[in-house]
DNA sequence: ATGTTTGTTCCGAT
DNA sequence: CATCGGAACAAACA
């Protein structure tokens, strides 16, 4: 579920509340396999990490992070990462339906636990990774590896250095919807499919239109409202939509659902015209023809 | 029963 | 060979 605003949420309280915590123990539930689950599922693994080999088994996963301490937590596009003073991290990719809970140890068992790592730092505490539909992942990765994964993102969008010239030739460099464009995580990393929708809303740029078309001046407008968006999402704590699966690390749905511009809308809140529904690349999108015309 | 879901990767077509 | 779009991954809910 989450995108930047939300990882962001739960990164920040994470480190807030980790940092500098010892890993005392590991616990994954039975069946749960950190890397090893179907053949086609390590298949996944070990593509989403690049050319990066993903550490054999949970064992060794357990072994590394043991006794370890939390150096600091920090966002790499869409994964959380958790810098140990060894030589690695732990990095967790939340996909659709993950999400990362700190608990009191005796907290009745949430659903769909999946790992829990009990931390010593003003008392015990744990950190619950669950995940319902399991896309998520969470992996054991060495430092020198880290960096070649980061290779495979593109400029984060809340980074200052990413300018609208350099925003622009990366849409450009792929030959598609300019809201394909703003998902691929190659070419610019954070944005998700809710607040690229509500950023093309705020700057009358149809999904749908090429992004051969954009000039400069659109790019500039369009990269501000991204910008706009993600940090209005990170003040409210991200969205939580009506599955209630995005939930900061205290289990708490944010707020930023209540501030969508045109993202689940029936009605245009600017022109009240109604607001279309159309699947883009197979995903929901959202937007008004008066306000973004196709041209 | 069918269609929907915040993300990413795989695979076939071009 | 590079690139794009659809399918797949899996589970719950309406």
């Amino acid at each position: 579920m989450p995108e930047l605003p939300e990882v962001q949420t739960i990164t920040s309280d994470l480190n807030k509340y980790l940092k500098n915590a010892v890993i005392k123990s590991v616990e994954i539930e039975k069946g749960y396999k950190l890397f090893e689950l179907a053949p086609k599922r390590l298949k996944l693994f070990k593509f989403s990490l690049g050319k990066v080999k993903a550490q054999p088994n949970n064992e060794f996963f357990i072994k590394k992070v043991l006794d370890q301490r939390i150096v600091s937590v920090s966002r790499i596009a869409k994964n959380i990462s958790f810098e140990l003073a060894n030589d690695f991290h732990i990095l967790i990719h939340l996909a659709m339906t993950g999400q990362l809970l700190l608990r009191k140890p005796e907290h009745p068992k949430d659903k769909f636990q999946r790992v829990v790592i009990t931390f010593n730092k003003n008392g015990c505490y744990h950190l619950r990774f669950c995940d319902m539909r399991m896309f998520g992942k969470m992996v054991l990765i060495s430092k020198k590896d880290l960096s070649k994964f980061m290779e495979k993102y593109g400029y984060d969008a809340l980074n200052v250095d990413l300018t609208p010239e350099i925003f622009l030739k990366a849409l450009k460099s792929k030959r598609t919807a300019v809201k394909n464009a703003l998902l691929d995580q190659k070419k610019i990393s954070g944005i998700g499919n809710i607040y690229a929708t509500d950023a093309l809303f705020l700057s009358g740029i149809h999904p749908e239109v090429s992004t051969k078309s954009l000039d400069l001046k659109k790019a500039e407008i369009l990269l501000n409202n991204i910008r706009l968006v993600l940090n209005e999402g990170i003040k409210n704590r991200g969205s939580t939509l009506n599955d209630k699966m995005y939930v900061d690390v205290f289990g708490k749905p944010g707020n930023h659902q209540n501030y969508f511009r045109v993202y689940g809308k029936k009605t245009c809140a600017v022109c009240k015209n109604s607001v279309q529904f159309k699947k883009i690349n197979g995903r929901g999108t959202y937007f008004c023809l008066i306000c973004q015309p196709f041209a």
